[in-house]
DNA sequence: ATGCCTCGAGTTCA
DNA sequence: CTCGAGGCAT
């Protein structure tokens, strides 16, 4: 082969080969008229291949041999979306269009606002990054914060583009669409898969979703992938038009594919109209869709609008309805949930619905069992709802058995005897064995270890489970104090329970492995943060959005697990039964043993802090003792009572003189002095002293432990960091006392500039503002963080 | 007391 | 994703 030096005419070929390769990609997949037929287009590809092949030195990142796939390339790095890729909210009937519509209306006084409406593919949602028009990145949605890098099998799909056309394409721009297959391409694919004996694709969805999820490109290659795009996400050094109409106009004017369907539309009826036709058009289009998609056009309209939670207020999904199957009920099974939660499922002679085939469907409680009115042996009717999980809809009772009979929960839990209760008006049935149940415990554990919490990864149910069978494991605590060689022992005994060969000495070592990845993935969790230390505990009513407030505000687990439920309740969202929860967990010793335990083996929870300024401003005496519910003492009284004494000790230590005294009316104070009186009510009182007493010192302490570098200092970051995300770099200068900021002043401390900061950048320099690089960032966080 | 909204908990399949 | 229920405003 020759290596050397290309020559010019190798060079000029090579340009020319990739400028009509390029020209007929855009034909044929953004303008939809092919112009080459695919021989000739294959023989270009073809010609391409030998050149670079001959001319390593040819080969750029753009070229589109590279679609062929690359050599696979391990794991799918992480990729944060600077800008949150969204989920819809989601809707079914007209009535509900017309409410999103009048919602809409209200909120940017407008009547029948312009609407961006398309179909709504069913596929994989992504995000394409382009730099000086070329395609840098693509990335799935992941949980629309973190998503993976796919780009390797992006590239492989012809009608993404690998370099954007025109001249005023912005510097950056990530454009987000669908990732989706064909049904042709997806039939052609089963065919010859048919042929040679391949796997088939159960449909075209997860036929794109799994390919992306092709470690090896050259997989990916061969799958018949398409895109649309239909969103925008960062954009810098270039501007977009003000609708995201003209946006999707402009996109093709870069040669990015979007789909001939959309549309845009006046008010409801625009919308209602625009789904009957689509609707009308499902079966014959090309692809499949699972329903439409109105956008509110005006860029400053959404602005305005704004989110509710993770979903737009400007954008609706109007699905089509779900598909339905009949099939039969072989058995109703109990779940036992981590809470202890009964959950009857139904289990289904397997059916295809919707693409895929379903075995199990959650028959939620016995309310709905009961509603349905469904039995074992019963025809029902199963409908995948929203989107994915399957619903039992109606029992077809013309088929019913004779013998039928109508199915209660048991009464004892099927895996560890215990009586199963089900509270006074609460819907759910639990076991009351608590920890001494198995299935419980295996719940909580996995609760524990799963990604949102400790994120011990490897750690799945099925080893939880082992783990716990075979005693290796009773508390959580327990996982911390687990050796390679245990892991080792537990996989033999668990092989030979279950009767599986015992493993050859190549296997033997994969198990090693296997022991030393777990290990090491559990040492790596001992280092966590509150929040997700308090989440990990599973503490009822307590999930995630619940811990991060009560991380926020008392900032250290050696508070929080002495507070009594009047002081828990002034964390706003804490309201009396998520606080008696979480007391009430704290006050089982056998729950403060196990975080003792936790800590003793090396967990450490490395962001505690002083309890927050808010949590200063509320617990006062009037506060904390309006929280107690004693009777007459009213939020009013409560007030009078903290104006006149110092303290809740001295509120109860008070007696009847003192007390009419402040003002109380006689009956209320007879009512505090006999709650005073009471063991119970004195026993709380002195907890909560002796809490506001723990908060009053960590407090007071924050005074002189806070010496933040960054104290008082207003910090502006601008531009794209590589190494940490916005929000990371954000995090960690705030622990460090700066405020960090959305705009540049003349109080701006100092601007971070990433790469292609914008007019930030700019305005700081005007301004005169000291100017950091991201190493100087990072290098100074490096020094400064504990 | 009543209604809205957000959060928690449980769940399916590949 | 969906349902139920807790928190809070009215």
């Amino acid at each position: 082969m020759t290596r050397g030096k290309a020559d010019a005419p190798s060079a000029a070929r090579a340009a020319d080969l990739r400028a009509r390769i390029d020209d007929a990609n855009h034909r044929y997949h953004v303008l939809d008229e092919p112009e080459i037929p695919d021989i000739e287009y294959d023989k270009l590809m073809r010609e391409l291949s030998e050149l670079e092949a001959t001319h390593p030195e040819l080969v750029t990142a753009d070229s589109p041999t590279a679609r062929v796939g690359a050599a696979p390339s391990g794991a799918f790095a992480p990729v944060p979306h600077e800008i949150r890729m969204l989920s819809l909210a989601n809707a079914f009937t007209p009535d509900e269009v017309e409410d999103f519509v009048r919602r809409v209306e209200q909120r940017i006084e407008k009547t029948d606002p312009v609407f961006s409406v398309e179909p709504k593919f069913d596929g994989l949602a992504i995000s394409l990054r382009y730099e000086d028009g070329v395609f840098v990145r693509g990335a799935t949605r992941g949980d629309g914060e973190t998503g993976e890098d796919v780009s390797a099998n992006l590239r492989t799909i012809r009608s993404i583009p690998l370099r954007l056309r025109g001249t005023d394409v912005p510097t950056v721009l990530e454009v987000r669409g669908e990732v989706y297959m064909p049904r042709d391409g997806f039939e052609k694919y089963n065919e010859r898969m048919r042929a040679n004996g391949g796997k088939v694709l159960v449909n075209p969805r997860n036929g794109a979703a799994g390919s992306l999820r092709h470690l090896d490109p050259r997989l990916t290659a061969q799958r018949p992938l398409a895109f649309y795009a239909y969103a925008v996400g960062v954009v810098e050094g270039g501007a977009l038009p003000t609708t995201h109409s003209a946006t999707l106009a402009k996109f093709r004017e870069w040669g990015v594919p979007v789909s001939a369907l959309v549309d845009t539309a006046h008010g409801v009826a625009g919308c209602l109209a625009y789904y009957a036709r689509i609707g009308a058009e499902r079966d014959t289009l090309p692809f499949d869709i699972d329903g439409v998609v109105y956008k509110v056009d005006d860029y400053a309209d959404q602005r305005e609008l704004g989110f509710v939670g993770r979903t737009p207020r400007w954008a609706i999904a109007h699905k089509f309805p779900a598909q339905e199957q009949q099939t039969l009920i072989e058995a109703i099974e109990v779940n036992i949930g981590r809470t202890g939660a009964a959950t009857p499922t139904a289990r289904l002679v397997p059916v295809h619905v919707g693409g895929v085939t379903v075995t199990n469907a959650t028959l939620h409680n016995a309310d709905q069992v009961a509603r349905l009115d469904v039995r074992i042996g019963d025809t029902v009717i199963v409908r995948r709802a929203g989107d994915v999980i399957p619903e039992v809809v109606r029992v077809v009772m013309e088929l019913r058995p004779a013998n039928a009979k109508p199915w209660t929960m048991p009464a004892t839990c099927p895996i560890c005897g215990s009586d199963i209760v089900r509270e006074e008006g609460e819907s759910v049935a639990r076991c009351t064995g608590e920890l001494t149940c198995a299935a419980q415990r295996v719940q909580a554990i996995f609760h524990f270890a799963s990604r949102r919490t400790m994120d011990i990864d490897g750690l799945g149910e099925r080893y939880i489970e082992d783990l716990s069978d075979l005693g290796y494991v009773v508390s959580v605590a327990d996982l911390y104090k687990l050796t390679v060689d245990d892991l080792i022992a537990m996989k033999q005994r668990a092989d030979e329970r279950d009767g599986t060969i015992p493993e050859t000495t190549k296997a033997g070592k994969v198990a090693t492995k296997w022991a030393e990845n777990l290990v090491e993935a559990i040492d790596k969790s001992r280092r966590t943060t509150l929040d997700r230390f308090l989440y990990a505990l599973g503490i009822q009513h307590v999930g995630e959005s619940t811990s991060k407030s009560l991380a926020t505000w008392f900032g250290d687990l050696a508070l929080i697990r002495h507070l009594p439920w009047p002081i828990l309740k002034l964390v706003p969202d804490i309201g009396n039964e998520v606080a008696h929860a979480i007391d009430a967990f704290f006050q089982q010793s056998g729950n403060q043993t196990v975080i003792d335990d936790l800590f003793a083996r090396g967990v450490v929870v490395t962001d505690t802090h002083p309890p927050s300024p808010k949590l200063r401003a509320e617990l006062t005496v009037a506060n904390v003792l309006a929280q107690f519910g004693i009777a007459k003492v009213t939020t009013k009284r409560a007030e009078q009572l903290g104006i006149a004494f110092e303290s809740l000790a001295a509120v109860a230590g008070a007696n009847a003189d003192a007390l009419l005294e402040a003002g109380l009316p006689t009956e209320t104070a007879e009512s505090l002095l006999t709650y005073v009186a009471m063991d119970e009510g004195r026993a709380l009182l002195a907890r909560c002293i002796d809490g506001m007493t723990r908060l009053a010192e960590a407090t007071s302490a924050q005074a002189t432990v806070e010496t933040g570098v960054l104290d008082g200092k207003t910090v502006v970051l601008t531009g794209t960091l590589s190494a940490l995300t916005r929000d990371d770099a954000k995090v960690r200068l705030e622990a460090l006392g700066a405020k960090v900021a959305g705009s540049v002043s003349k109080k701006t401390s100092f601007v971070v500039a990433g790469e292609a900061a914008g007019s930030k950048l700019d305005k700081a320099q005007e301004l005169g503002v000291e100017i950091w690089d991201e190493a100087a960032l990072l290098a100074f966080l490096a020094k400064h963080s504990a």
